[in-house]
DNA sequence: CGATGAATTGAGTCACATCAACTCTAGTGG
DNA sequence: CCACTAGAGTTGATGTGACTCAATTCATCG
């Protein structure tokens, strides 16, 4: 654990509130690793070991079943992840693979624990972690299940949009096969939607979609903040913002 | 707010560690109120104002976009619901509507909060309550992303089943309109999602149904310990259990 | 440059939605 | 006790969004 990833890590929601002994135990304990890309990080079923933070680079949470298997987020640094299934002492729920080099800040969960006993502050903390990561999820039901996908992929790019500070231009920060998993189609499916929004409001070269009419796009995914993930800092989180 | 109602609440995993004052007083804040079927108790976007807890009767909660309607989820005797929101001090993100009559315990917000900073248990018991109803979202976008719609109906009738304690006859415990919306099918559909169960492995009479091949139906459902809700104690929620 | 994997395109199919008609059931009032 | 009614549930016909499969193009990299 070098000293000087630990303020990064000190302005995280999850830490920022939390004394500063309870810190320095925890990042005493708390060791980084890198780790080349498509390397899986956590399986699903297993049990959770360590509180995972992407320092670095970017993890992929997936869940598969029965041979399918479907991209649930993206973790941009600095965030946490698994931190539900630390809190539960359960089994995880999706599995994570880097999908860079990226680096990984872990800690033992037996520590987390004695450190959420004993400091309320970080309890309050990891509690509106999980509140948020929890509200999150209520919306990327709301998103799967109100939303169709032509729909689901303009709600997509505005909140890439938004992201990158209203700028009419962004870029993937993704594979297209990964985006059409996430946002609940086939990769066919997705390249037909994007042509289908070239048509209309979009210009599309590679990984970089250019906006050309924003209130037709609105007019498509009729953004909404009961449903899309609110930006918090400025480029932060590929899909959403995942706690737990 | 009833003396025979607290030890109910008292037993509830979110009340169950606090401590005896901290208890005591939010049950003297707390005011529990009846209410009759069809009333819209909280409106999704409103901010919270009291955190609810459900005594008797049922409570659907459900999400609204552009003319679109889906239940997200239902919630039974005796559990809490939007904690999330209370925590976040931010908008509801679904609403919420009784079902049948149902008794409602709401204690205020700002009093839940103070309760959460003095009472360090009372603060994990909201963190495990929190990280639950994570945990049952994520298996909900598993089950929709991953399953199909007939895949979803027999993975239901099976929780239903073990819910009843293994039992091959269950009763619907709401109406099948809703059961399809919350399974994200139409009315249409689940009724002829079951129609084609019931040539393999169900037979049905109105609510109730009666498994007749359960090889079958899992054969079809594949239940996953990652994806079906787990039954907790016995007879209490009618879809899943939803934390926050 | 080939070679590999991603992205796109087109054709055919399937799952699911829509619309409309009909049945069934429960509740109401004569 | 029996029409009558309203709403849930079912059924069938049809339409459409989305998936599958195969072929082709494109991008990246050794």
């Amino acid at each position: 654990m070098q000293d000087d990833e630990k303020p990064e890590l000190r302005r995280l929601p999850l830490f920022r509130e939390m004394t500063t002994p309870t810190f320095d135990s925890l990042m005493q304990i708390a060791c980084s690793q890198s780790f080349p890309q498509q390397v899986e990080l956590i399986r699903q079923g297993e049990y959770a070991d360590f509180l995972h933070i992407v320092i670095e680079g970017s993890v992929e949470l997936h869940a598969s079943w029965n041979g399918r298997d479907t991209v649930m987020g993206v973790i941009h640094p600095v965030s946490t992840f698994i931190l539900a299934a630390c809190v539960c002492d359960a089994p995880y729920l999706m599995s994570a693979r880097t999908l860079e080099c990226a680096k990984i800040v872990m800690i033992p969960v037996a520590d987390v624990r004695v450190a959420l006993r004993r400091d309320p502050d970080f309890a309050m903390a990891a509690m509106r972690e999980l509140a948020n990561g929890y509200r999150g999820f209520v919306r990327q039901t709301r998103n799967l299940k109100l939303r169709n996908s032509i729909e689901r992929l303009a709600a997509y790019i505005l909140y890439r949009s938004r992201h990158a500070g209203d700028s009419d231009s962004i870029v993937l920060p993704v594979e297209k096969r990964h985006l059409a998993s996430y946002l609940g189609m086939t990769p066919e499916n997705l390249s037909r939607s994007i042509k289908s929004l070239q048509a209309d409001c979009l210009t599309v070269q590679g990984m970089r979609f250019t906006i050309t009419d924003r209130t037709r796009l609105m007019e498509i995914a009729s953004p909404d903040s009961l449903m899309d993930e609110p930006v918090e800092s400025p480029a932060k989180s590929a899909f959403s913002r995942l706690a737990g």
